[in-house]
DNA sequence: CAGAGGGCTGGAAACGTTTTCGGTAACGCT
DNA sequence: AGCGTTACCGAAAACGTTTCCAGCCCTCTG
């Protein structure tokens, strides 16, 4: 059943189903209602990829998700996935390693899928520039910052990091903790850790605490890789009475590193994680943390791509709001 | 960049290029060669639209997760996506609530997206045969059974839930617990549910145990709603030592409400989750549960479904195995 | 009444593949 | 030399759409 047969049935050319089916304004109103009539009685559905082949697109928004482990992303895509479908976009969710190009990836999507848009999730599109500039499909990057970059299809919406280290930093400070580690950031730092590094960097310049850079541990957004950067850490610098992990995921195999140390958490180590997961809440003891509004960047991010698609617009880089969320998991130091 | 141009640029006619794309046997050792050069430097890749359009083969993959919450099925949608990828199929997710009927929803998605097959991730198809009926393409569940419903489109994988819920059991009695509470299971006691805990009643029975139907409370896969459901069951019943949870996801949200209502883990209350998400090696105290090979369950549901895709073939209900492991969450109940 | 213009329509050319079918060259055999 | 076989290859016909373009008919204007 093609369009042909349609054409046949209803008396018309193919042309005129064509322009139907897509509802052009060209097509008389009783020629209009004759085709639908025999659509309709057949049931029938134009071909996709033959759609798709002649539109030259595959009328679908690639979602890139990168670093899977980080159980933000997992709210994240879902909610995404949530808001294009009620936007009637169909999605594809495809999930990248941290040690994966995610630019290069999206290229060779753009090749064989031929998306409508893409929304990377976490990544890091600083790094690929010379890769992305022949992207060219609206885009958008959730949870990091594009602003510099200033290409004309890529818009991005992220969480103050900056600020919300070092907010996070000088809230341990309050406690009174002075010999305050990192824990977090890529083996090859990434930018976004960058930003959360650099509000550290302000906070203790701020407050004039010391910082030695062995205090600092790169691990990847993994329970266990960051378990094992945090026995490391405290085996190397036991001195530490406070860590600042650049993710909840990474604090919640800190805490499991530090007890099995024989340590306990906030007694002998306090804790400040990043992104307020949901488990956050709910692991012994309760972290505290800065929480990313997930709902904010979702909401928006799915916006600006959708205007994206619908018509080129100017980029927007956006921040949301972040709430440092207290917990249990810091605490003033002994004495 | 098209087939014609990369024949062009190696001397060949289009066919030959199609050929060599295709692993076609019937192509010299160095022609090969001299196109695969060409298509390595220019990054070539054929358009999808087109192969698809002409081998009459559509659009992608639908991925319908059910019980987002599930820590588990994080881990599964990614894995079958890989693995789906690595087929050279699209997969489209969606993730739906607890409470949808993904049964209504699947079929919605076939008139609207016309994915090639379906894989259902959780979910319970008995409640909803009525409606499966009229869904026409190879569709494989996975962590559920649909063995009995004899659909010839319908495969499914699962782990023997009724077999693992019992041995969990037996190993808390073991410890010498004789007073165990469950926690989990729908409102509406899905299929799955309903198989754990037939495997508890079993081993009841088995090891002459006494079970109060008050000794069991109902919840939802996340995090809050277990923590609501183990409060209200430990104050209505503080004679149970132990708590069997059908989820990890339930037994942390257990765990933190045991401590909150002073008690401990697994001191005065062993818990026993299901799972084994990777989460469980983390927590505090480490959960003892039972995991489910997500990796097997993955592997062999994407290689049902392509091999549905294919041609028609008789479904295939399979079971794959559990471990039980021992944690630090459950040990015997002070005398 | 001629011509312009607008509303609809259908034919046909794309879109980028795969695959059939026939052709060429080389080779071995009688 | 003639023939059959084999190994490779290219032209061209699909696949089912969308869209450009040309054409028709009508109405309106001068």
């Amino acid at each position: 059943m093609t369009i042909k047969d349609i054409a046949r049935m209803s008396g018309v050319g193919v042309a005129t189903v064509s322009r139907v089916l897509n509802h052009h304004p060209d097509v008389s109103e009783e020629t209009r209602r004759r085709v639908m009539a025999v659509v309709e009685e057949q049931g029938f559905q134009p071909n996709t990829n033959a759609r798709r082949l002649k539109q030259q697109t595959s009328a679908s928004i690639a979602v890139v998700v990168k670093g899977t482990m980080n159980m933000l992303f997992a709210d994240l895509v879902e909610r995404c996935q949530q808001l294009l479908q009620d936007a009637g976009q169909d999605a594809s969710v495809y999930y990248l390693d941290e040690d994966d190009n995610e630019v290069a990836y999206a290229l060779r999507l753009c090749r064989e899928r031929k998306p409508l848009g893409i929304l990377f999730l976490g990544g890091d599109l600083e790094s690929f520039q010379a890769e992305f500039q022949h992207i060219s499909v609206p885009c958008v990057l959730l949870t990091n910052s594009a602003g510099e970059l200033g290409f004309p299809n890529l818009s991005s919406l992220t969480t103050d990091d900056e600020e919300a280290a070092c907010q996070a930093i000088c809230y341990l400070a309050d406690q009174g903790h002075r010999r305050i580690g990192l824990l977090g950031g890529n083996r090859s730092p990434t930018q976004i850790g960058c930003r959360r590094v650099q509000g550290c960097r302000r906070a203790f310049d701020e407050l004039s605490l010391p910082f030695d850079p062995r205090w600092s541990e790169l691990c990847r957004y993994s329970f266990s890789d960051a378990y094992d950067a945090a026995k490391r850490l405290l085996e190397r610098c036991p001195e530490l009475t406070a860590l600042f992990c650049l993710s909840d995921v990474i604090a919640i195999g800190a805490i499991r590193a530090i007890r099995d140390l024989g340590r306990r958490v906030p007694e002998d180590v306090s804790l400040v994680g990043f992104d307020g997961i949901p488990l956050a809440r709910f692991v012994v003891p309760r972290l505290t943390t800065v929480r990313q509004d997930t709902q904010q960047l979702a909401r928006q991010g799915v916006e600006l791509l959708l205007r994206g698609l619908r018509r080129p617009c100017a980029p927007v880089h956006g921040v949301v709001p972040f709430q440092l969320l207290p917990g249990e998991s810091a605490a003033p130091p002994r004495t």
